[in-house]
DNA sequence: CTGTTAGCGCGTTCAC
DNA sequence: GTGAACGCGCTAACAG
């Protein structure tokens, strides 16, 4: 039986009052406008027949839905369970609701599913889905819904973001290999469309020279995507064409986890031939063999912090300014994947070839 | 600018035409109700003014949001990503929005996240997080909004599900772990509140005689959560109190990696020592250390027929019968976390003691 | 084929 | 303090 959902009316007809004064007994913010004897009986009757006040009528009326749209391109890729958990966590904390959208931003799929989620009507949106240059934010932006980006950003720099201290993640991954002796390294780059991609190869042509790297353009191949099986061709690209490297810095984690994959196929030793390091630290990375080297991020955290922007997009509307673009601080973390590089008889061979 | 939306009425002026002809006219149901050269002439203008149907009123109107929610109680499970996949590919196929909520089923925000879900709005409901005796989900149904359960299931019947077939996976495992010559294996069995850790277990006790393997109750460990910290805290059980014993069968992949992790701690080799198998073939449990044998579900293909049997409630009303209960077939996955067992010593001296 | 009318449930004026 | 009236944007009945 669909039972037909108890209304303000109905409320109203079993206190014997008028609606607009169950509406109002009913709201914190003007109930003390109500006799207080009255509001309690009228509290108590709501509770008793499970009143839930209806949702789309609300919003019909005050043009606001609660329901925040998110974003994600892949939520099978664990980086991002985290940063959902957080932005949830602060919604529901202030009475939202999240919408949670998969799309890849190049995919057909992606203007239809934000198209959706503006259909369906939403007060703002959390897109972690986007490239620097990225045209669907464009629309939503101009629809007047606040918008904040996570993980990655948006050239416009009117866009609300959250990101992660990316050139000193490189940086730190860089003086790492230094340390343990390394001075030829590959780096596997992630695609420079995508914000990340950029950053971190930007970091790592910028720390590589005066570090006292190897400077030569060719260690440098750029994946066309962030996951295992590009990790594993630019990896085989890697071996097949350059010579003497000692370490590989990939651009996260699912490039790294392919190239240490590869590296196994080829019969290459990591860390004992080859060192490979990540980005993000996704959980789980610890587990594998080899324990990953990365780049710890603080996805939670890095959630939150979008989701706590967004409401105050949302009250304030007055964009806090120097709050509009959060780096949260990055960490290393040493795992088995890195290790001194074996004797270098190949970084020699390769100053000849 | 929050510019106002476009309506319907701003759509009709435009054209000269009535409100309703309009509607009409954009509604694919009714457009035949309309003459061809005005239908054209409407499409045109509300595609020109970029007119976006306002949902709240839409469903303030036909009691309809076209919004189901999905509840997961853990996000940060990669078993769940590929099932909200193929949920969200059939719903948005047939232009429904899927709205995911992170709940676990005894926590205290679960009634309120469900309730949040009823109060928004929804047309029907995926539950993956529930336990047998589920007290949440019979609020949803005495609402008269169709439920599908993912994974699990409720006592109730005619709660549709769609689950796995966890005997024939743990039928596979005993009989792989009996034909490598095991003969006492202990089970971490997972929380028999939930029918997966209830169905798995019933399924370890009623194969084990069968194929000859010890009887012995004591070779049963429940643990608490279907988490990693609790599979390591029962293999430590495991180690200290049960002699002889040359297999760990958990009753997920989670689990398993928890043992797994306390052997290495304890310097107990795996497979070497104690082969250890887990349930679901979790993506990345291929790249573990070592790579973890297992029951693979079919997640995606799970998230999918879900979605189309809420689907089939949603139009038909009438629940399709023996559809109401789909159990997917299973495949054993063997890798690299068991083999033959070393020798039987122990197992010689626990009859001793 | 198209216009008219009514009302979904709620918040918000404006009176009293 | 409380009631009355209105309208948010849309669809569904009923006319014509």
């Amino acid at each position: 039986m669909t039972r037909r959902r108890t209304t303000l009316k109905d409320v109203a007809e079993a206190v014997g009052v008028h609606v607009s004064t169950v509406s109002r007994a009913l709201n914190p913010e003007t109930r003390h406008f109500i006799r207080p004897e009255v509001a309690a009986t009228i509290l108590d009757a709501a509770n008793r027949l499970s009143y839930k006040p209806n949702a789309a009528a609300y919003s019909l009326r005050t043009k606001r839905t609660r329901v925040i749209g998110v974003v994600i391109p892949d939520i099978a890729n664990p980086v991002f369970p985290p940063i959902i958990r957080g932005i949830e966590d602060v919604l529901s904390e202030h009475g939202y609701l999240a919408m949670l959208v998969n799309s890849e931003p190049r995919s057909p799929r992606h203007a239809a599913a934000v198209a959706a989620l503006q259909a369906h009507g939403i007060d703002g949106l959390v897109m972690a889905s986007l490239e620097r240059n990225d045209r669907t934010i464009r629309s939503v932006v101009e629809d007047g819904i606040p918008v904040v980006t996570v993980n990655r950003r948006t050239e416009n720099p009117d866009v609300a973001s959250v990101t992660n201290d990316e050139g000193s993640g490189i940086r730190l991954i860089l003086e790492h290999l230094k340390e343990l002796g390394h001075s030829r390294v590959v780096n596997i780059a992630g695609p420079q469309s995508i914000s990340t991609g950029k950053a971190r190869f930007d970091a790592f042509e910028r720390h590589r020279g005066g570090l006292g790297f190897d400077t030569d353009p060719d260690l440098v191949i750029f994946a066309d995507a962030l996951n295992e099986a590009e990790g594993e061709r630019c990896a085989g690209i890697a071996l097949d064409s350059i010579e003497g490297f000692s370490a590989i810095v990939a651009a996260n984690d699912q490039l790294a986890i392919g190239a240490v994959s590869l590296l196994r196929q080829r019969g290459v030793a990591c860390p004992g031939g080859i060192s490979v390091t990540g980005f993000n630290d996704m959980p789980m990375v610890d587990r594998f063999d080899p324990p990953l080297t990365t780049v710890r991020v603080q996805q939670y955290e890095v959630g939150r912090r979008a989701a706590e922007i967004l409401l105050g997009l949302l009250q304030g509307g007055e964009p806090t300014r120097d709050g509009l673009h959060v780096v949260m601080p990055v960490e290393l973390i040493v795992r088995g994947s890195t290790a001194r590089p074996a004797g270098r008889r190949k970084a020699r061979l390769a100053t000849g070839g």
